[in-house]
DNA sequence: TTGAAAGCGCTAACAC
DNA sequence: GTGTTAGCGCTTTCAA
């Protein structure tokens, strides 16, 4: 192809068979020194790389592994990515990119796609609409290896990598009521997201564990997770309206978090004097925020690399692996302004 | 591997050779009809896909595509792999994807790495401090394909992909003189950036058109790109001593407006009745500020696409391509709330 | 210690 | 119209 250097050429030059320099290259011990010595110097010499096809072809793995995403756009995917690729790129594995756009037929369209290019390996967060799951668990019957992350599902025998979800709920939920506040909302995703409901846990749990009532109006879900500014603007106005205004308010993602500055803004109220605020975040723009927002944050980048290595044992294991692990990844809270009592030091 | 079928596997089934299993399934006109017709739809039952991987040992084409980035973290970026992702997904190229972290060493790495996975092309958008371009000009010189895309070089002859940065920034400046602001000051990227340069000069470029006089006080370099949010802080610091002190500010990134909106806040002035403000942004938060942030948009997805069309339109290409061409994608400006003038309507 | 040859899946030049 | 064969780059029995 382009100047690539083969075996044969290798062999020509030499004088010696194909076979011979494939074995002194892999180091074989039944070779002589000198001979070994030899070739391998002159295929440094002339920068002989092995080609990987030729390689996949005969001992049948591509070496590549699949993802399965929803949106390369959202930041979570793009640093869990992020991470899949470190581990990948230093296990010489390289991965293809797919995105469903929570689409089930490009779910399938896609997994479809990957096994025809003979992916070794599957790393999938599923589409949120998909509930017919058979063209994953075909696969996994036949033993082909996949890890599931983040948006994970039950009904599969796999190994798993997820958020702590409702730690990092309970978390958030418990600074605020450790830092005095009382009335805590929470403006969460949309509900069927198995994520939302259980960083609604999560919230309960801290509410009951330090004494607080639960109250359903106090918990407001954006269907679109808060791509529309008006989902978290009206979700906030209800919250005020409320004869018990909440003091503090728990958001579950960025893209809410930022609506709620907004909104909090456009009312006059300022954070975290007249709301404090406590926010589920995949990115670092937050930090930025004027105050800088406390926040629980999601360990993308380690999630990516956890799946990849689990799976990339997976594909080595000589035996196929029969049990199955549900790694569960602690989230990390940041402490910056945004949740302090200025009232109650 | 995982239950996939072979040519043989059907050539023994219905009792044909491979070749005649092979010249059925690509349609060839000396087949009989019905030997076809019985071969596809054999194939088709048993789900037959042929394998890529012996494909490429074929032909010698890997189908598949190196990207080389600074950072899949950065918005610009994991869009413009976005478009990337689109149109080779269409065209049945997979996209190997490498991050330099602005490393000229990883860069030479990376770009090794690929050729070793022999990819038919590359697209490159190269590392802030990657000055000396062997390893591109050697691989250039043999003919190889490669789109730059970006951050691209003078030196080297190729197909490139960029953003008007001028204009970008010619347009941003010219609306806050059009909407009265007269002491516009810019703040930037880093100085060593193409990009940064560009845009200075549309700066430039604006104020001389409309009379305005430019003034080297009014233009602060962020060496981290707004990373630090004391860059940022300073900048605006030193700006706002001035005895004339701006009354609009033209953002060079993201990080910069963020940090910007932050210390504003901080220092009491509000948007755009103190200081009128536009970005330069590669993401879309910026629409949900307080104001929404009136911003220049780079077509970062399309920028992806472009490339990715042209490199594979000279991957395909029977002959060695000659004549070069340096598409230059047009900014969007987009007029949301922070450039408005409340003083003069 | 080294070489010859087969085979991974597929295509294509060359038979017949 | 269909079969045979060689070959893409590499590894690995099997012979020598």
């Amino acid at each position: 192809m382009f100047g690539a250097v083969t075996i044969k050429d290798i062999a020509k030059a030499l004088g010696l068979s194909t076979s011979t320099v494939s074995r002194a290259l892999n180091g074989s011990y039944e070779i002589g020194a000198e001979t070994k010595k030899l070739v391998q110097e002159y295929a440094e010499k002339v920068h002989y790389r092995p080609n990987p096809i030729a390689l996949s072809l005969k001992d049948q793995k591509s070496h590549s592994i699949g993802v399965v995403v929803a949106e390369l756009a959202n930041n979570f995917f793009s640093q869990a990515i992020n991470g899949i690729e470190s581990i990948a790129y230093s296990s010489d594995y390289h991965v293809i990119i797919t995105q469903t756009h929570e689409s089930h037929e490009r779910e399938i369209a896609n997994v479809e796609h990957l096994m025809s290019r003979h992916v070794d390996g599957l790393l999938v967060s599923v589409a949120s609409g998909s509930t017919d799951l058979k063209h994953f668990q075909s696969l996994r019957d036949r033993g082909f290896p996949i890890v599931f992350f983040d948006r994970v599902v039950d009904d599969i025998e796999a190994h798993k990598v997820v958020t702590n979800n409702f730690k990092g709920a309970f978390d958030a939920t418990e600074l605020l009521i450790n830092n005095g506040f009382k009335r805590i909302a929470h403006i969460a995703m949309a509900s069927n997201l198995a994520i939302s409901r259980e960083r609604l846990n999560g919230y309960k749990a801290a509410l009951e564990k330090h004494g607080l009532p639960f109250d359903a109006e106090y918990v407001k879900h954006c269907l679109h997770g808060g791509r529309a500014i008006n989902e978290v603007e009206e979700a906030i106005a209800e919250l005020m309206a409320l004869a018990e205004k909440p003091d503090a308010v728990f958001s579950g993602s960025d893209r809410i978090t930022i609506g709620c500055f907004g909104t909090f803004k456009k009312m006059g109220l300022t954070v975290p004097n007249d709301v404090a605020m406590v926010g589920f975040t995949d990115s670092d723009v937050t930090e930025l925020f004027d105050p800088p927002l406390t926040v629980i944050r999601q360990p993308a980048f380690q999630i990516g690399q956890m799946a990849t290595e689990m799976l990339i044992k997976q594909i080595r294991s000589k035996y196929p692996v029969t049990e199955f692990v549900t790694e569960t990844l602690s989230t990390e809270l940041i402490e910056r302004g945004s949740a302090k009592n200025t009232a109650k030091p």
